[in-house]
DNA sequence: TTAGAGATGTAATGTTATTACATCAATTGC
DNA sequence: GCAATTGATGTAATAACATTACATCTCTAA
């Protein structure tokens, strides 16, 4: 099995993490779930991490570099053009408020396409793109 | 003395650690840098991200969030639009190369005003946008 | 039924960043 | 001059984030 389009079956873990990062509505670092999932077993950094990576390499969670945390992917499935990070989209883009610490994902096509044109003119060969957005959403900046 | 648009007068410290950066032609751990300033009486990492914090907010230094490591801004000065950030610049984009390490800064406008019409769409106030390309360079892809 | 692959558990360690507190030097206002 | 403030520095300790190493375990395909 490799880089299934649709979500794939989790393990039972992946699942659990997947589950606590659904209901958190915000991002997690890895250790905040470990702390979520110790009444379900989890004892160390590990088996989040580890989670973590099939879930981020399934598109279902994405990391957030500036943030060294982790939220569920806001994609519905099938929504957009399929990219070639499976799961149904292409770069992300997110958007992080520094108050409330609400994210926003989104996707910008010209955005994706410019930086594209960009890596092409220099001979560059893109795995992952990261684009995040610090500062005010609209209720924190009011 | 408050944002200098110019290159201000650094404390010791401060030019140590650029110079530091200058010379790596690549970015470097906040505890890499610390190594190679041992020699010249550095002992603790507070040292370092002092320094590192007062040559960032000066625009002279980017931290680059996919790698948790700095960088020398590699802009010459008075180049292009003058932005938020000090030095002579908007929001600054890296491609990072994951084999050879090399890292390309650069500035792109249509990127740069799409994700601001994003943000004003939104109701979003940006105060720091991070734009990280990680792949392989024309060299290492080749 | 056994060899391989993938998931898991646990401990230890490595790497990155911050808090807390003390000191020192330059500047300002009296 | 000389407090008072501000900013830079030094040091130790700790917090936060992530990986390596090694031992099982379970499923499945030959």
């Amino acid at each position: 099995m490799n880089a299934p389009i649709v979500s794939p079956a989790l393990t039972k873990n992946q699942a659990l993490v997947f589950d606590a990062l659904n209901r958190a509505e915000g991002p997690m670092s890895a250790y905040t779930i470990l702390d979520k999932l110790r009444d379900h077993g989890f004892r160390a950094p590990l088996q989040v991490y580890r989670a973590l990576d099939k879930l981020t390499e399934f598109g279902m969670v994405h990391r957030l570099e500036s943030l060294n945390a982790f939220v569920a992917c806001a994609h519905r499935e099938h929504e957009c053009c399929g990219g070639a990070q499976g799961h149904g989209h292409g770069t992300v883009a997110f958007a992080i408020c520094e108050s409330c610490n609400q994210v926003m994902e989104f996707h910008d096509h010209k955005v994706d396409h410019q930086l594209g044109d960009w890596a092409k003119s220099k001979g560059f060969k893109p795995s992952k793109t990261t684009i995040e957005i610090r500062g005010l959403c609209e209720k924190c900046a009011a």
